[in-house]
DNA sequence: GGGCTTCCTTGATCTGGATCAAAAGGTCTA
DNA sequence: TAGACCTTTTGATCCAGATCAAGGAAGCCC
């Protein structure tokens, strides 16, 4: 998945917070500078975000946020992959987000959040301290429309999943999982109609994510690969070899429904 | 359901668009005026909104909405229900929200929806026209800011309701599902703990929201009753009689996640 | 009242995906 | 180079809920 690799020399590092102050990294070279939360701000808006900002990082499976707990920054992932998950009582849990970079962290007007987020991958995010950015956030309303359009983003990707989740058939749930990661990595390695990528879950967080068991996910993936749908290079790095067969697998309209 | 009856005399109606303009109806009388859009608005905004609005009614199973059609208006339920939902290539459908009194359909800044909004019943809409709303909501915070809360409530609910689609078993959605009912109608028949009130959608329409089958829904609620937490009165009305027993079987811990 | 239609219930059977179980790769450490 | 620990694959079995199939019950229109 998309890795931005930062520079270690000058960094300012508070280890037991993960927290980062590179002073070389400017927002205007950030790359999700065009789709984060910040989308819509103009410079001098920029300048005031890029000096209070800070960077912090997670290895995987580490927990960025439990539900519950107040909420101290608000973040954009920067780079990695992030999860927001769900438990029942007995443990049974559900993943409800999958955060990708320039996905946001946390909203204006809540003091926390009411599922637990977590890296599933290595990851960087883009943190602000929760009352400065409210703050900021009242005074400017190009981040507060930009915020709601990622939120609204949000809503439409949920209600896609629920209708996954309540009626796809297994199969079609690994289809529209595939075909969602290689819409949202568009810029990866393209030959042809061949999109080259990498899961950036296991098979049991697949199956978290997909509301069903990790044997199912495994199996599914298989044959997808024996019909000649995807191609896999080992576990993680995969290639959709007919694009067009694997939406006829999601179930979906040709128009489609889903937005990313 | 919370039905609300307007005088007849007063009204200009016309029949083809379903379109009343009532005169005596004022926001400031409005059963709904402190929870929908409008809630944050003072006297000043509120005078602009009744200038602006107008009233819609539609029957039990018309069509409110449809997917990719532009749209007209937005507008608020002011009483009955509606429902919004997604439809598969081969005709499986899915319930992805349902619209209390209060809830907003239509967002700012798009220009279509991305499911279809049908009347379960008899329903009527506090509608604006696009144009005119969203100017309005840019020189409005109280707008704007209200339009956030209710977007995130619903980010919240979809959220639920994934977990509920995705690890739900068929006991644990029907009690969650009446649980919702009970919460979200607080207002009604209660005499101690005992909660009196209807099922605002028929057995089919239930399954569409669980994902589940009708008869799956028939069995469940059956099951319900034989075990004493239901009491039905004839097949849409009912009482709670053991609230606690309810919430045991939603599967939900007892902070309980769900938001309505 | 009788014939529609729509909604709901109940029973019998089937099946997709869960669950249980075991083994095969891969990676890391030592 | 072995051993410990993951993640993943594959096979065998099971079961919750879907599907198929008949009726009932309530409302509506002639």
């Amino acid at each position: 998945m998309l890795m931005v690799r930062y520079g270690n020399e000058n960094l300012d590092t508070d280890q037991s917070m993960n927290i980062l102050r590179d002073e070389n990294m400017q927002c205007s070279k950030c790359p999700i500078r065009h789709r984060a939360v910040c989308a819509k701000c103009d410079d001098d808006e920029l300048a005031v975000l890029n000096s209070i900002k800070v960077y912090r990082t997670f290895k995987a499976g580490d927990p960025i946020m439990w539900r519950g707990e107040p909420l101290e920054y608000l973040a954009s992932v920067v780079a990695g992959v992030a999860s927001l998950s769900k438990t029942l009582e007995d443990g049974r849990t559900q993943m409800v987000g999958l955060l990708l970079p320039s996905d946001f962290i946390g909203r204006p007007g809540r003091a926390q959040i009411e599922f637990d987020v977590t890296a599933t991958t290595d990851v960087t995010l883009c943190c602000f301290k929760h009352q400065q950015f409210e703050r900021l956030v009242d005074d400017t309303p190009h981040l507060s429309q930009r915020l709601m359009e990622l939120a609204l983003d949000e809503l439409d990707a949920a209600r896609d999943w629920m209708l996954l989740l309540g009626r796809k058939t297994a199969r079609e749930k690994i289809a529209t999982f595939v075909e969602m990661l290689v819409i949202r990595s568009r810029s990866e390695d393209v030959e042809g109609n061949r999109h080259s990528l990498a899961l950036p879950l296991t098979r049991d967080q697949i199956a978290n994510y997909l509301g069903l068991t990790l044997e199912t996910v495994s199996r599914q993936l298989n044959a997808l690969k024996k019909e000649g749908v995807l191609m896999f290079s080992d576990r993680r790095q995969f290639t959709v070899l007919d694009l067009a067969r694997l939406h006829d697998e999601t179930g979906d309209d040709a128009d489609g429904g889903m937005i990313f």
